[in-house]
Order: structure tokens, then C-alpha cells, then sequence
DNA sequence: TGCCAGGCCCTCTTTAGGGCCTT
């Protein structure tokens, strides 16, 4: 059987890295993995993981994370963490802030062990920039202000980070469902919201919201 | 502190350039 075949629609696994830095084609690696998973719009499950890269992080990344080298000494090697987060994800599509950051560190570190993972990314920020538009700006920490999303004050830490990305992504869900009365929102509406302009963002969910109507009427025919 | 990179978006564009967002 394919893994493909094998995802649940209604699952989705939230997940946010701390890395050495912004490129792993520029040697950088994960040192931290947060993730939550989402089932039916509750939150199920919480994965997080300090993990040892094998190279000493800068001062701007202990100042930015609060993760230190000294953590790091002790905690598992990435090869060890990333075996289990792919037994943590698979099957499951899975959501990220500006997730081609998160996809680039994600694909580096599991082909490193020879792992993978067959779930789709959809990305919270470029569905904020179109379903919250007139937010002061689209960064993490701006939209959870701006919604109001519950946290504890931290920020940078793979596990919050995560945890209020799931806020997010639950929000614009109810949101839309809200605004455009649909009955379910799913996980390719939103892969397809973000790739269209923003601009034609309300358009495209109103058409969205009829087909999805027209589909139900047939189901009930 | 701000740069590094990569992908994406927007517009005074499309044979381009600047800005956003992630650590």
C-alpha cells in the first residue's frame, strides 16, 4: 500500500525548527525540533526534542533560542531525534510558518538518516497574508497578537513556536469557516489559498465555498 | 546588530527588483 493512501485528512502535524542558522546548503542543522499534532481540531499529540548537531551554535542563536551549547553537550544526537520525529509524522500532512524554511531542514536532516515522509506542507504564513490582510505584518509573533492566540511568553523555542502556529492555523480555519460559511475547510483548500494572489483571496474562497456546497448537495442526492 | 540563503509575494513587473519571513 502507499504511504499517500494511507493520510488522515483530519490530521495534521504543526511543526516549527530551531536550527544553527538559515541555510542546511550552508552547513546549518537543526537543533531543536517542536511539533503538535491536530485531530480534528483538537490537539492530540506533542513531539519536542533538543538535539546535538556536532558543531557549536554562534551567540546570536543562544541569545535568539535561549538554547545553549552546554544544552546541547547532552542532548541526543540529531540522527537519534529525527528517527523519531519521522515515526512522529508519517502519514500525515504537516503545516509550518514560512514552511519552506522548515521543509529545507526537514528534508536535509532525514536524508541524512535515509528517511522521509509523504504528508504535504501547507504554509500558516502565506495563508495569513491572505486571510488576514490587514494585519500590521505576518511574522509569528505579530499574528498571535493580533489574534489574540493564548501563550506563555515564549518565543524561539521549537515546542511554542509550534504550539502557537497550531493557534494560528485553527484560527484562520474557523476564520474562514466563519466568514465564508464553509462546512469543512480541507487540508488543499488551504495548500490552494496560498497560491493564489492575495488579493483574489476572498474570490477564490467564495468559489471555493460553492463548489464545496454543489459537492455536498450531490453526496445528499 | 545585521548579514548570510531560499522561496515567495507585490508592483512603479513580467527580459526585474525589492521586501518579507524563517534561524
Amino acid at each position: 500500500m502507499q504511504q499517500a493512501a494511507c493520510r488522515n485528512a483530519d490530521t495534521v502535524i504543526v511543526l516549527d525548527f530551531e536550527t544553527t542558522g538559515m541555510s542546511p546548503d550552508q552547513g546549518d542543522r537543526a537543533i531543536e525540533i517542536g511539533a503538535v499534532k491536530l485531530e480534528a481540531g483538537q490537539l492530540a499529540d506533542r513531539f519536542q526534542g533538543l538535539m546535538n548537531p556536532g558543531l557549536r551554535v554562534s551567540a546570536f542563536i543562544e541569545g535568539l533560542t535561549g538554547i545553549s551549547n552546554e544544552m546541547l553537550v547532552g542532548a541526543p544526537a540529531c540522527e537519534e531525534v529525527m528517527n523519531e520525529f519521522a515515526d512522529f509524522i508519517a502519514g500525515h500532512d504537516l503545516v509550518a510558518h514560512n514552511a519552506s524554511f522548515d521543509r529545507r531542514f526537514l528534508d536535509a536532516e532525514l536524508a541524512r538518516i535515509g528517511r522521509g515522509y509523504s504528508g504535504e506542507f501547507a504554509c500558516s504564513m502565506l495563508a495569513a497574508r491572505r486571510v488576514y490582510r490587514d494585519a500590521p505584518d505576518h511574522k509569528l509573533g505579530t499574528l498571535v497578537a493580533y489574534k489574540g492566540i493564548p501563550h506563555d511568553g515564549t518565543f524561539h523555542r521549537a515546542l511554542a513556536d509550534a504550539e502557537m502556529t497550531a493557534g494560528l492555523w485553527l484560527g484562520m480555519l474557523g476564520d474562514i469557516t466563519a466568514r465564508h460559511e464553509f462546512a469543512n475547510i480541507p487540508f488543499s483548500l488551504m495548500q490552494e489559498l496560498a497560491r493564489v494572489p492575495a488579493a483574489a483571496a476572498a474570490g477564490f474562497l467564495g468559489r471555493a465555498r460553492r463548489r464545496n456546497q454543489v459537492k455536498q448537495k450531490c453526496r445528499v442526492c
